[in-house]
DNA sequence: CGGATAACTTAGCATATGCCGG
DNA sequence: CCGGCATATGCTAAGTTATCCG
């Protein structure tokens, strides 16, 4: 219990001053702020030096494990089936695809080294975006209200800030900025106006007409008649065929982005410093090609040769090229239901289930070391616990151009705010500038530790784990699990709260009532992850039109419940809680009420006869006569006339087949349950518009969860995952009997 | 050893699709 | 049946991590 582990004794590296660390971004280097001293003194933060030792001991239990585990089972490699490339009958080649697909069942037959991805891949290369097509000569940009003869290629770039004139981007002074520059750097390359106009200014420049134009060529395309759309939509399929599919070890599996990207403006989420740039076109010279050594190489367009063609079988990419903004890679890959992309994504989920064999113990570790001596240990401690209970992603150091977004590691003095005793703040920006917010209460030893880390002379802008890394924890958390870093954390607290969440869900009432259910599990655990979305721009309105719906359905109710009064007086004695709810309208709610349900009729009867009559025209019969409308609106002045005077008399009106109490009773349950279900539809709505459930269900959650629970309640699998997803998943849907656990 | 980077997973948004209620 | 809305899909940006390289 008290042994004292030798590195403490001396004094070791994690004493080195600060400063001397690796240079850290933003501003300020991390100050050497004595912590590292001070840490080790009893008063400083009151732990207990015994217990903290204790740990040490137990950390060297943990056994080291080689980097790179190839003592794996080598199970038998499964007999390939060998097919035919050229199949006689190509004319449905989807479905070859998907029997192909089925024959081979890498799931049944775990395998081997997996650094040799494949021994044959054959494809037909990558589909280029569409050469520009120069605007009409009457469509020009206008600077200081004089058109523009601007070069194609500048002609182009100023057409993409035109198409997104309307939206933000084009708001954002970064963007204009960026944009602006490399507009100008491609009109000066490109020879400048042909009309000698120098643009000198953004402000001065006048981008309308390109984006009219652009909305009336939307316009055109929306108003094709059903057969032209169709025979575009063929001809679009048709010309993909040959690069939606590539040959993998002799099977036929799908492509995913077999597209180019096209040359745009880059939009950067966030504050991105370099949103706005121009993304050049990418040509086949740029483009490197992956296959095998005897394929056949795809012919480059027209006069275009390949930048390289590569035979790498360690790798699972077909194509790459290097892109402009931050001068990385991209890659065209296989499609989410290939076997390559599901065999990693069965590896990674039964990764996260085997830390369940290590969760305790590493909880254990990291509670015993949120005391150590060692400042480094403590940060590890610290930096564990927050990956492991608020699932914060690893946080690597991202450079001056990048959004300035953080994961844990890369937290900052300002990203935590401490409220003892031991509740904390945390507001950042993290992946995708999405916001983390969460006010939690944590371990105190946590508090403790993060009140240290925050200690003088650190300020904002300083690093909160100024000892830490992606690199140093990962490595930390090989000892305890070969191939064990901070995000197997995240796949495994997601799962394992769905797990336990699907666990709480009886096994009763109707599918619909059991999904609703399995989307709140699935719910816990988005959150969980903090996987949002932005509101629905509707959201906000199509929230009141519900609420308003809600409304008058009570009102009808009520409007019911009058009525059987005025037909017998004794039913408020024989039941008075059941007329309880008349009194709960005010004849204001009531007018208001009135007001939206005729202001809707109107709506409805002015939409019916324009909509005819547009109807009408287009198969060139006798339009309706005005009349027809006035008829129709004096039918509802009528009505309006009625709730006026059922407002002043409160006597109801109701049509013959309603004059009686037993009909007028069953009416009203019918209006309670559609008050109950628009209730709980809308309650759902809104507890879903900024969380987005998709991406916890693709990337997090063990899709067999999702299979057991469909396969234990009955409820059938389309309603859980989109033909996609069962695609994707087909190894979980086929494999995981109702017995299966996380 | 550490920084750079290649290669992969994860992410939200825009747009296409299709489904459900009036 | 049809429009409006929700959902599914496509797109590509933005992460993580292992490995490369000096």
């Amino acid at each position: 219990m008290t042994v004292k582990p030798k590195h403490e004794l001396s004094s070791d590296e994690e004493d080195i001053p600060l400063n001397s660390q690796k240079k850290r971004r933003r501003a300020n280097a991390t100050p050497a702020n004595g912590n590292d001293i001070k840490i080790v003194k009893k008063e400083e933060d009151g732990y207990d030096s015994d217990e903290a030792l204790s740990k040490v001991s137990r950390a060297s239990k943990v056994s080291k494990v080689p980097k790179k585990n190839k003592s794996q089972k080598k199970k038998k490699e499964v007999p390939q089936k060998i097919v035919k490339e050229e199949t006689a009958n190509e004319e449905d080649e989807s479905r070859d695809a998907s029997i192909d697909a089925e024959d081979f069942k890498w799931w049944e037959n775990q395998n081997k080294d997996d650094s040799i991805k494949w021994t044959t891949l054959r494809h037909n290369g990558v589909i280029f975006p569409p050469d520009y097509q120069p605007l009409p000569s009457h469509i020009k940009l206008y600077y200081e209200g004089t058109p523009v003869a601007l070069p194609p290629q500048a002609e182009e770039v100023a057409g993409f800030f035109a198409a997104l004139l309307e939206s933000e981007h084009a708001k954002n002074p970064v963007f204009q900025k960026n944009f602006f520059e490399d507009f100008l750097q491609v009109l000066k390359e490109s020879g400048g106006a042909k009309n000698s106009i120098e643009i000198k200014e953004f402000e001065k420049c006048d981008f309308r007409k390109i984006y009219d134009y652009f909305e009336l060529q939307k316009e055109q395309k929306k108003q094709l008649s059903p057969q032209e759309k169709k025979q575009l939509k063929l001809e679009k399929e048709e010309f993909e065929e040959p690069y939606k599919f590539c040959f993998l070890d002799g099977r036929k599996e799908q492509v995913g982005n077999f597209r180019i990207e096209p040359p745009g403006l880059f939009r950067g989420r966030g504050a991105h410093p370099k949103t706005g740039r121009l993304k050049r076109r990418v040509y086949p010279e740029d483009v490197v090609l992956n296959l095998d050594k005897e394929a056949p190489i795809p012919e480059a367009p027209d006069g275009h040769k390949w930048g390289e063609i590569r035979h790498d079988n360690t790798v699972q990419w077909l194509a790459m090229w290097r892109e402009n903004i931050s001068n990385s890679f991209k890659y065209v890959r296989f499609a989410a239901n290939s076997s390559l992309k599901g065999i990693s994504d069965y590896k990674k989920f039964e990764k996260a289930r085997q830390l369940k064999e290590h969760i305790v113990t590493i909880r254990a570790d990291y509670r015993k070391n949120l005391k150590s001596k060692v400042m480094l240990e403590r940060q590890i401690a610290v930096a564990t616990y927050l990956i492991d209970v608020f699932a914060l992603r690893a946080g690597g150091e991202k450079s001056e151009d990048e959004a300035d977004t953080v994961g844990c590691c890369s937290l900052r003095y300002e990203h935590v705010t401490l409220k003892p005793p031991n509740t904390v703040i945390f507001d950042f920006l993290g992946k995708d500038s999405i916001r983390f917010y969460q006010e939690v209460e944590v371990d105190k030893q946590v508090f403790k530790n993060l009140t240290i880390f925050k200690k003088p002379p650190k300020k904002p802008g300083h690093q909160l784990f100024d000892r830490l890394d992606p690199s140093i924890l990962n490595k930390h958390l090989q000892n305890y699990m070969p191939g064990l870093t901070a995000k197997v954390f995240r796949t495994y607290n997601a799962s394992k709260t769905m797990q336990d969440q699907l666990d709480l869900i009886p096994n009763e009432g109707t599918v619909a009532e059991k999904m609703l259910k399995y989307n709140a599990a699935n719910r816990t655990v988005a959150i969980l992850c903090n996987h949002q979305r932005t509101v629905t721009k509707g959201h906000a309105a199509a929230v009141q039109k519900a609420t308003e719906k809600i409304e008058e359905l009570e009102w009808q109710k009520i409007r019911y419940k009058r009525a059987i009064l005025e037909l017998d007086k004794s039913e408020l004695k024989k039941d008075p809680k059941f007329f309880e709810e008349i009194e709960d309208l005010t004849k204001e709610e009531e007018a208001s009420i009135h007001k939206r349900v005729i202001e809707r009729e109107r709506e409805k009867y002015n939409k019916k006869f324009a909509r005819e009559n547009e109807k009408r025209k287009f198969d060139k019969e006798e339009l309706l006569p005005e009349s027809q409308l006035k008829e129709w609106l004096e039918r509802v002045d009528e009505l309006e006339e009625q709730y006026k005077k059922e407002l002043e008399t409160g006597e109801i009106q109701l049509k013959a087949t309603l004059q009686n109490v037993e009909k007028l009773r069953a009416q009203i349950d019918k209006l309670d349950q559609r008050i109950e279900t628009s209730t709980i539809q809308l309650k759902d709505r809104e507890d879903n518009s900024q969380v987005a459930l998709g991406t916890s269900k693709i990337n997090y959650i063990d899709p067999r969860l999702s299979v057991v629970f469909c396969k234990k309640y009955n409820v059938p699998i389309e309603k859980v995952f989109t033909k996609s997803l069962r695609d994707k998943f087909k190894w979980a849907i086929e494999s995981a009997d109702e017995n299966w656990r996380f």
